[in-house]
DNA sequence: CGCTTACAATGACAAATGTCATTTTTGGGA
DNA sequence: TCCCAAAAATGACATTTGTCATTGTAAGCG
């Protein structure tokens, strides 16, 4: 079986065999800490199955989605280099397992394979960027635009293979900190896209229709 | 009550040696590009002297500054490790010396010096984190809050050892594409700032009267 | 020394978005 | 199947912020 060919994108990322050795297993339930800012990272988690929300506080208790784990992902790369107390919480979306590799076995597998610390350190180069890309949308493009980018960034994160409806483990309130904004104006906006036709929705599922749709919208302010 | 007290990193990092030795001069006019999103990464930039800012363009041309580097700082690490093209730009904001090491030397220094790396490690994910708290802020502070915070970190970062009035190579346009708004939103917060005695200003130059008071906005809606 | 250009400042206005309150729908257990 | 709690949806409203237009000011250069 041949490993490691990261890929720049975030499909089907397989996780070193010399890391899952040395792992243990976790099962976390929907709606589940699995650490929290603040608090000392002792070890590094993979995401075996399942779906993450790394989040941050912000004012007045609102969360902010940084990012989204999904199969084969890594997270609280950077509070393990960076030596500190972590930077913000990990919580499941849904009933997800991990994989839990305690950080002097971590360490000590990067020291003893190059390839593997190579592929890592592009994997965090990689959050840089999307990181980065937030910040420019978060500054310049507004609730809209993000919205729609949004969408389309989660349907292709959760629905690689089916052309099933989008159904993801989100409430309204989890997109809202996904985009960086309120529940209502989620609410008031999916309205909008319905009544464009570029969504549908049926409870917390939403399909999307129109693609290009949202497409547009999204780069209408690029 | 507790003494202000912003931000607390960049005490003068100091360039390591063996990058230093294999390292070219290089001299910079203010406002000069000194790479460009796009382009392919030929090795890594340290600032010798004076300051630069990183930045992105969003929507409609207007550039928003990821983040603004000064004496000792490494730029373009994420773009190195992850072997992609860069992902941001590099201008100056007054002239400045920078040191150029060509990749191959730099990655063969990290191989041999684990002491190099580990530090170069830690300041990325010290970006990271600050990157992230970037992407709160963006989300959820007003501009009046993100400005306030502006002016303070700007202050300890270039006022690092005199008491001389706020003095940054940066125009209005320049603080709105670090705070993420337009000029005019900042000139008109400037002003609001001023009859509320936090703050004076002569032409460009913005000196800090009331760090505390400019703390408490900063604070307000966290 | 004045000219010219870039930048700062301000005002009027419209649009986007957040807040608060209320109603409707949904989905999972008793 | 019904009921209830959680989530979605919607409306009214205030505020913040961006856009456009104009004026004032400062700084560099011949």
């Amino acid at each position: 079986m041949t490993p490691v060919s990261y890929s720049t994108d975030n499909h089907a990322l397989e996780i070193p065999a010399p890391l899952r050795a040395r792992a243990d297993y976790l099962y976390y339930k929907k709606a589940q800490l699995i650490y929290q800012e603040g608090s000392t990272p002792l070890g590094a988690y993979f995401v075996e199955n399942g779906s993450i929300k790394i989040v941050k506080l912000g004012s007045s208790g609102k969360e902010q989605i940084l990012r989204i784990a999904t199969n084969g992902e890594l997270l609280c790369l950077s509070d393990l280099f960076s030596q500190c107390r972590y930077g913000n919480s990990a919580k499941t979306l849904e009933d997800s397992s991990l994989l839990f590799i305690p950080k002097q076995d971590f360490w000590k597998v990067l020291k003893e394979d190059d390839q593997i610390f190579r592929s890592l350190l592009q994997q965090l180069a990689q959050n840089i960027r999307k990181g980065n890309e937030k910040i420019v949308d978060l500054a310049y493009k507004p609730v809209r635009g993000r919205l729609a980018e949004a969408l389309l960034s989660l349907d292709s994160k959760f629905n690689t293979t089916s052309r099933e409806p989008f159904q993801v483990a989100m409430t309204r309130a989890d997109l809202a900190g996904y985009v960086g904004t309120v529940k209502e104006t989620v609410n008031r906006l999916l309205s909008e896209f319905r009544s464009e036709k570029l969504i549908s929705t049926q409870g917390t599922r939403i399909k999307i229709s129109d693609p290009n749709g949202l497409e547009r919208i999204s780069r209408m302010y690029d």
